[in-house]
DNA sequence: TACTTCGTGACAGATGTAGTTGCAATGGTT
DNA sequence: AACCATTGCAACTACATCTGTCACGAAGTA
């Protein structure tokens, strides 16, 4: 299972609000053209976006605006808005094992652990990765460009 | 997303065959009622760890034969036979963003090293753990019960 | 041959993803 | 007030994946 293309799609949104603050009004329309995708598409995520706290999404004109400096909004903080997980739980059991199998009975009890070990190790990659280095990131490709 | 509970199917399948090796013929049928679903379920797992090398599978008389011994196969085999990823890319990207947005043409180069750094924290953990790992732990849990 | 078990194709139902259309609501501008 | 660009959102489609189920042929044992 990949995880979806929206999580990148945030990822690209918040590049192009910074990346072109000066120069555009940054709107869905806008965004959608950059990435090649459906205004709704942008709106869905803006709105996944907005319920996290990470933005202010701004009616009438249009416009995006962070509540928080880039350097204080991680990759995980965007996952987490994006990616609602069930019960937080990356890794699914199935359902109801059969109790009166020894193995049955235990196999959560046994797994849990280290699944939830192997989903630290990703998360906390994820905090390390700022949107502020998004930007310094693109600012440099951007120079090699020119 | 999560991943799918094929992959804790899995392990549940490997920790059986290690716990009742001596006991039962561990067929698809016993699997099925120790973890609750379809005989069928468990044979297409089988299939898989089998095209992967991790096993034989026994017709006939039934069984499963491990191919390596317990501590040479870490969840990171279980999870690549299980669940295979496009490119072995886990995070996605929208397809063809504008090649004319100067942010467009630039955001997988400025997010693939990042986000291949998060894949790799999590596979990497993935690989500490073995299938003797969950042959000891299982060992405990059942001398608790007792 | 008879029996057990695996292998696999076909299908169904539920869920999730991505895209599209249409329209009401918002908030500037004139 | 009228106009306009834009967001918010519901409804719908198309498609893929996951899980489960049935049916039946293939493999291997007794």
């Amino acid at each position: 299972m990949q995880i979806s293309s929206r999580f990148t799609v945030a990822l690209h949104i918040f590049t192009c609000v910074d990346t072109f603050k000066d120069e555009h009004k940054v709107t869905s329309d806008f965004l959608a053209a950059s990435i090649n995708t459906n205004p709704v598409i942008i709106r869905k995520i803006l709105t996944q976006l907005k319920n996290a706290g990470l933005i202010n999404v701004i009616r009438g004109t249009g416009g995006i605006e962070l509540t928080r400096d880039l350097k204080d909004i991680t990759f995980y903080d965007v996952y987490q808005a994006i990616e609602p997980l069930e019960d937080g739980d990356l890794f699914r059991f199935h359902e109801s094992p059969n109790p009166e199998c020894p193995v049955g009975r235990n196999i959560h009890l046994l797994l849990d652990d280290k699944l939830k070990s192997i989903q630290e190790a990703m998360e906390s990659e994820m905090k390390k990765y700022t949107l502020n280095d998004l930007r310094s990131g693109m600012q440099e490709l951007l120079a090699k460009e020119a």
